[in-house]
DNA sequence: AGAATTGTCGACCGGTCCAGTGGGGATTGT
DNA sequence: ACAATCCCCACTGGACCGGTCGACAATTCT
């Protein structure tokens, strides 16, 4: 399970990313908080993070706020869930970036690895296979079958 | 990340495949948890999980133990993490055997939601398409291949 | 210059869950 | 009777999570 961290992070990043696609540079923490219905305080902590971490960059003040340091196409979802939940592998021994031992006697001797190596695999190749402007764009995508206005649209109230 | 609990089930689960596979019909809680190197009272409550769950049944007294209740190729590796973790679900509302829905403002237009309902599809493929049966195949494979004797087995100290 | 706005940072906290331990009871075989 | 073995419940120490608070620093507006 996902921790909500994490989830918070991926809706803001693709808030982010909407205002990206709509020209808007920056935006405060307590709007996206407010339209993402996100605990401010909480999100402050975890937009900080990620700019620290590189992917988004930020400015003090008034008319200040947080946009995505980089193109959204570069930045992959897998990337952000490891950074907040860390590795994306089931069991320790069967992660690639973060291995460490499991208990088992033998672990090249272990059934249960081989298959969670597997399974570590396909969820890596679901999240990374996906970036943020992916998410955008199917966000957008969504919002035009429901007959909806994305955020930041003109339409928008 | 999976629970020890999870990984530990598994591993003991194998050991009765083996066992199985080996004609051994009883196998003792102490006894796994020596060979697998797992807390045996810890275990014990495990394993009475399982059996309750109807994966395995007891025998009490001498020349008691656990054996697996029914086929080994009945059991899939999905079933065992979700009795054990939940859901296999990275966010509730990805989830198709425990849906619950998440603080999104609108679930249908969210692009997160999308990847990780394929996230969950990916994830539960891979663990539901093995069963125990391929568990423990793939065990005896690894021990003839590294040229060790099984558990269970004749050579076996 | 000073006030207002906005991100930065550190401390803290209540709750929950996990991994593991302990002890006693029930059942079965010898 | 006795020993072996599973059954069951209670408990605990620690980690972590989600969230809050308060003060500070940078920037901009007037």
């Amino acid at each position: 399970m996902m921790s909500r961290r994490c989830e918070y992070a991926l809706r803001a990043l693709v808030d982010l990313g909407l205002a990206r696609e709509a020209g808007r540079p920056l935006v405060r923490v307590q709007e996206i908080a407010g339209r993402e219905r996100i605990p401010g305080k909480f999100l402050e902590q975890i937009l900080l993070q990620l700019r620290k971490a590189g992917v988004l960059r930020s400015r003090r003040g008034r008319g200040g706020g947080y946009a995505l340091a980089r193109s959204h196409r570069s930045v992959r979802v897998g990337a952000v869930v490891r950074l907040l939940d860390g590795p994306l592998a089931p069991i320790s021994c069967a992660s690639r970036t973060a291995y460490a031992p499991c208990s088992c006697p033998e672990e090249d001797l272990c059934g249960v690895r081989l298959v969670m190596i597997e399974a570590r695999n396909s969820i890596a190749a679901t999240l990374d296979g996906y970036t943020l402007a992916d998410l955008v764009r199917r966000t957008l995508a969504a919002h035009r079958r429901a007959h909806r206005p994305p955020p930041f649209s003109e339409e928008e109230v």
